[in-house]
DNA sequence: TGTATTTAGGATAAAATTGTCCTTATTTAA
DNA sequence: TTAAATAAGGACAATTTTATCCTAAATACA
């Protein structure tokens, strides 16, 4: 469904929601841990969620990563098209080079529905909600 | 969302269901030229497809492949399944080794009602009312 | 029988994704 | 001012996925 990369970033902003809630920044060790992902993969992520304007890094001593905005104002679909693009949003279930709806691939009708519920899903959910679930331990980020 | 595996094989069976329907086996030049696909992969994934039980293929001159069962006892998720497997229809959408219910991952309430979904999708979606799609002109398999 | 046609399948190859390593830049604090 | 800690980022490596090529096996038909 998601890639690699975007499943540690999902695990890692909620992390850093739940953690910063509480300490300020993170760092990408802790992250590295706490979320059961490959340090140096986990650090190319943030860097690009960085540039992405999701997070704001500082180096140094101390240094680590808050969330660039409030975890009400940020959703899983930022951090899914920041990581994997729009395809998921918006690509056919075929692989056909564009999902049109005047010139739909035989499952179209169908899978769009899905899709878009995935979409709404993801739009709606913020990292508020999915930090505090975590925080009060109702949910894992590991096995 | 599937793999280009996958992909290639839905387009084919849909294809082989439409076609066969009027003129018994369909090639596999054919087949990947219809649906847009390359013909070596195209080969392997139709391998795959008869081995698991799905089609009947035939060497030689007016050789070929069919569907193992009719189009109407056909759905999409025996097709994912047997090219992708089932990770799609119950793994976890963080990557946790299994979605386990009794230690969920934060996004897990909210992803599988949507994956849940998904496989309803795929299990009621019948490759007849696909090929019959393709069939009247109403979907494509190429853009 | 012999030849052409078609699928099966093994061996590679190319591309994309995932993952590691090392050096540099920046910051903190002694 | 120096040393330690931390993120940035380039280079590279491993793995997985996608794709190609070639030979073998089976089949139809002249
Ligand atoms: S055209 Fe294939 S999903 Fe819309
Ligand atoms: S545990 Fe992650 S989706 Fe169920």
């Amino acid at each position: 469904m998601f890639s690699k990369a975007c499943e540690y970033g999902i695990k890692a902003m909620i992390y850093i929601a739940q953690k910063s809630d509480e300490d300020g920044k993170v760092s990408l060790k802790e992250i590295a841990e706490k979320t059961d992902s490959p340090v140096a993969f986990t650090a190319k992520i943030l860097q690009a969620l960085s540039r992405e304007g999701l997070l704001i890094s500082t180096k140094g001593p101390t240094g680590g990563f808050v969330l660039a905005k409030s975890p009400s104002n940020m959703n899983l679909a930022q951090i899914v098209s920041a990581i994997d693009g729009d395809k998921v949003f918006v690509g056919c279930g075929l692989g056909l080079e564009t999902c049109d709806n005047e010139r739909p691939c035989p499952v179209h009708h169908k899978f769009a529905i899905v899709r878009d519920e995935l979409t709404l899903m993801l739009n709606l959910t913020t990292l508020q909600e999915l930090a505090l679930g975590l925080k009060n331990g109702d949910s894992f980020l590991t096995r």
